[in-house]
DNA sequence: CTTGCTTAACTAATTTTTTCGTTGTATATT
DNA sequence: AATATACAACGAAAAAATTAGTTAAGCAAG
C-alpha cells in the first residue's frame, strides 16, 4: 500500500474522524493556523488519484469518503514498522514495549485478557 | 524528536545494523539500483546537522555512528503512532492486532508470558 | 438579467527532499 | 615530483510535496 505524506495524513485523519464532509468541513477540524481553503481541496484530490478517497457530486460540489479505513491502513502501517524495527516479529515488538514500561500493569493485565480469549477462540476453531 | 526522511531513514537502518561505517560501507548496504556515493555522503552529513549521526575521523575520512538507538527511534515512532491511531492506547493497539489475527498463537502465548513476568516485577518494586 | 458567493479545477510558486556532478585536498603509487 | 585514487564538502539540479492564487462555472439574491 501506498504510504501517505504528511499533509496527506492530517487530511485522511479528520476524514476518518468526520466519516465524509466536504472540503469546508474538514477545514474547520484543522487547528489554529488552518490552511487555506484550496490547499486542503488540492489535497483531497491528490488522496482521490491515489484511492485513498472517493467523492458524491451533489451538483457540483463533492462530499469526500474515504475508500480505505483507518484500521486497514494503520495495519499496513504497523506491519511495515515492525518488519523495519522488530525484523517481522510482534512478539519482540511487544515485549519491547512491555519492558520499556511503555504499557503499563493495567493495560498488560487487559491485554492479556484478551489474548486468552483469542488464543482458546482460535484453538477451538480447528 | 524529529522524524527521518525516508532516505534519512534508509542510512539509519544501514548504520544501526552495520553499528558504524564509512560513506562506502554505508552504501555497499544498499540492495540493486544503489545510490550514488555521493547521495549516501550528502545524507549523511545531513544526518549529521540533524543530531542523528556523528562521526571520528581518521585524517580525512569520516566513520559515522548513530547518535540515537534504533530503540529510541522506535519508541518514539511508534509512539506517536498509537497516539494517532489508537488514542493513545497500546492496549487498544494490541488487541486490535490480536483479534486481527496478526499476531499468530504462538505469539501471544510468548506475549502472555512475558507480561506476567513484568507485571510480577513491577508490583513488587512498589 | 446582473452581481456576488461558493466551489472544483487548474496551475503556479514555494519549500522540502533527494540525487549526484564538481571541486579541492590528502594520500598512495609509480 | 607527477599521476592516480579516494574522500568530504559544496552546490546545483531534479523530484516530490506543500501551499495557495486564479479561473470558470454554478447557483442564489436582488
Amino acid at each position: 500500500m501506498r504510504e501517505l505524506t504528511r499533509a496527506e495524513e492530517q487530511v485522511m485523519q479528520v476524514l476518518w474522524k468526520i466519516k465524509k464532509g466536504f472540503v469546508k468541513d474538514i477545514l474547520e477540524h484543522f487547528d489554529d493556523p488552518s490552511p487555506a481553503y484550496n490547499t486542503v481541496s488540492t489535497i483531497v484530490r491528490i488522496l482521490q488519484d491515489k484511492g485513498f478517497v472517493t467523492h458524491k457530486a451533489y451538483g457540483r460540489t463533492h462530499e469526500y469518503y474515504p475508500l480505505i479505513s483507518k484500521s486497514d491502513y494503520s495495519k499496513s502501517h504497523l506491519k511495515t514498522f515492525v518488519n523495519d524495527y522488530f525484523s517481522n516479529s510482534f512478539e519482540k515488538m511487544v515485549s519491547f514495549f512491555a519492558k520499556e514500561k511503555s504499557i503499563s500493569v493495567k493495560e498488560m493485565e487487559e491485554i492479556m485478557k484478551i489474548m486468552e480469549n483469542e488464543v482458546k477462540k482460535q484453538k477451538t476453531m480447528r
